[in-house]
RNA sequence: CGGGACGUAGCGCAGCUUGGUAGCGCACUUGAUUUGGGAUCAAGUGGUCGCAGGUUCAAAUCCUGUCGUCCCGACCA
């Protein structure tokens, strides 16, 4: 390609509305546009990058039996309202009508229509295991798009779907994933780590999210440095450490605590630490009353409860709802309350002795309360508890280290959620009819490419692993008026591209200064330039984009080197 | 959905307090000089100041509304 004719413009200064450096050099680099909020267009150079990602995709699903196909973005409500997700999915479900006024969506995820298609092709258990994929176009009207690429409401999606006979199928094709994945991943040139994923109402070790680890991820994930656990900070167990065990319990006692609504002010006044207190914070959990018990210096992990409880909309309940309930608003405790109302408590809760609480009343608190003695009911003991650095490892017992990532990829165990709902079942060899065992899984293309450019830049712009850089070697003559110079570095593009390598030559009349920069912005593993040494000693020089390692070379060897430099640097990453 | 900020040329911004008919840098066009890290000089192109009302002889500027954008939070696959 030359540059001249390429249709792409980079940017001096940074645009205002980009926050994170990934979606500051996609727009300087003119790899993206922007058309709305978390709508984008890819232009020709960000398309490159995106459809060598989509091939790395491709050949590591196809490697496991992956067979891509293509699905509507438009899909009617009926099939929706079968799932009942046309109901539950909320404000986030793109809904759209057509002319003659039918509810149709924009798709936000394909399960339904996969498995609506499975449960009229497949009828006997020898089609099973199937894995239909596709790379398509998803929206999701969310709430707060942003940092570009990251948080999109239309965007690229690889979505694979596992039909197995069982759950030892199932396992098998989760397992094929986990690997395809972390070949995917590796390939990128990302440095990823899978950890245990939130699986929802389903529950079991069904889930794993792939995070590309960065600062500026919107994911925190806490693992051991000991043994291998990790887990994003929705799900990660803790080994629990009650406060006060081997104490003898003593008898209750009742304290006038004034105006001590925190847990701080309690501690303080009670002289003791925040870990001797239990707190007791009230929730509406779909529109049901329920009290949480947790250690006062923990914090509720709101997904684990909603887990527990299995709800789908979980808050705070306001000052009235909770009188109403016979308690008073930061005095709340769960001795003497009202047999009507649930009581959920944490695992350490369950085992503390001598731990002071709420008393129920307004300005009085209770010390020495023993639940193991009886003090007080509760209904569902679970870990319910958001685990924060430091905690001890649920494994090893190791304390546990914390680290921000950006979520590229997670795999599901759907078990039979979706068959189950529609209809979608087949004939064992027996002749009994079974529900077919699913699980999907996803990468968000975009959001890779946005996670490679925040592991892969520099001050000078992106540095693109060379298995997606948009081309894999640019020439820059240095001086557009010299013809020899100018013959000489188009002799080796044609020379490159005969033998097959990526190359891009900055043919344009411009300045070496502003060839240079817009070659670093733009992250070209190699670069060639052709100056004046190749007139004086028939040299030119090479320059790893990555290391700034620069080599000076003979003509004649130039094509032959960066042939070898090209394959090398795509076997490290494991793509030849 | 709550809080904060911002909409003036493709990009970055000034002008607004104190109303007088729009400016700077970059980019872009033409010419000359220049050519190993964002050149210099000269001459140019480009904006109904987000939109709609209102106040006024007069609005980028004041008032009201509205739309859009960004950040923080809440919420949520």
């Amino acid at each position: 390609m030359r540059m001249s004719q390429l249709y792409s413009a980079t940017l001096r200064e940074v645009p205002a509305e980009a926050e994170i450096a990934s979606h500051q050099l996609m727009l300087r680099a003119g790899l993206i546009r922007k058309v709305a909020m978390g709508i984008y267009s890819y232009m020709p150079v960000g398309w490159r990058v995106m459809k060598k990602i989509m091939q790395i995709i491709r050949e590591e699903m196809d490697a496991q039996g992956g067979q891509e196909m293509f699905m509507p973005t438009v899909q009617p409500a009926e099939l929706w309202q079968e799932s009942g997700r046309w109901n539950v999915y909320g404000k986030e479900l793109w809904r759209v009508k057509d002319r003659h006024d039918r509810d149709f969506l924009l798709a936000p995820t394909h399960e339904e229509l996969i498995t609506a298609h499975v449960r009229n092709d497949v009828r006997s258990y020898k089609q099973l295991p199937l894995m239909p994929y596709q790379i398509q176009t998803k929206f999701r009207d969310e709430r707060r798009p942003r940092f570009g690429l990251m948080r999109c409401r239309e965007f690229v999606m690889k979505d694979l779907y596992s039909f197995d006979r069982d759950e030892a199928g199932l396992e098998i094709s989760y397992q094929k994933m986990h690997t395809a994945y972390t070949n995917v991943f590796n390939r990128c040139g990302l440095t990823c780590r899978p950890v245990v994923a939130d699986s929802g109402a389903i529950g079991g070790s069904g889930s794993h999210e792939f995070m590309a680890l960065s600062e500026v991820g919107e994911s925190q994930i806490l693992f051991c440095h000991k043994c291998d656990y990790a887990a994003t900070d929705e799900i990660a167990a803790v080994e629990p450490c009650p406060t006060g065990v081997g104490e003898t319990p003593a008898s209750m006692e009742k304290v006038h605590t004034p105006d001590c609504k925190s847990v701080e002010a309690v501690a303080a006044l009670l002289g003791m630490p925040a870990n001797r207190l239990v707190k007791t914070i009230c929730y509406m959990a779909d529109g049901k009353f329920v009290t949480v018990l947790i250690r006062g210096d923990r914090q509720v992990n709101e997904v684990k409860l909603a887990n527990v409880l299995g709800c789908v909309e979980l808050f705070f309940a306001d000052d009235e709802t909770v009188r109403q309930h016979g308690m008073e608003p930061g005095y709340c405790g769960p001795v003497g309350l009202n047999q009507d109302v649930p009581v959920v408590a944490d695992r350490e809760v369950a085992l503390m002795v001598n731990h002071a609480c709420g008393a129920g009343e307004k300005d009085y608190h209770l010390k020495n309360v023993n639940p193991q003695r009886g003090d007080y009911r509760i209904d569902t003991v679970a870990d319910i508890v958001l685990v924060e650095k430091g905690a001890a490892c649920p494994v090893c017992g190791a304390p546990l280290d914390t680290a921000r990532g950006i979520e590229v990829g997670q795999i599901f165990k759907l078990y039979t959620k979706y068959s189950a709902k529609l209809g979608a079942r087949y004939l064992d060899e027996k002749g009994q009819e079974q529900d077919i065992v699913m699980g999907c899984y996803g990468i968000g293309v975009g959001r890779t490419m946005a996670a490679i450019i925040e592991q892969n830049h520099d001050d000078y712009g992106i540095v693109w692993p060379m298995s997606v850089a948009p081309w894999q070697v640019e020439i820059v003559p240095v001086n557009d008026k010299d013809e020899f110079l100018v013959e000489q570095a188009e002799g080796l593009y044609q020379e490159l591209s005969k033998r097959g390598v990526e190359t891009l030559i900055d043919d344009r009349k411009e300045r070496p200064g502003v060839k240079f920069n817009d070659a670093d912005l733009l992250g070209f593993p190699l670069r060639i330039t052709v100056g004046k040494k190749c007139r004086e000693t028939g040299t030119v020089e090479i320059k790893i984009r990555a290391t700034g390692e620069v080599q000076e070379v003979a003509l004649a060897d130039v094509a032959d080197i960066i042939q070898n430099l090209v394959r090398s640097m795509l076997q490290d990453l494991h793509c030849s």
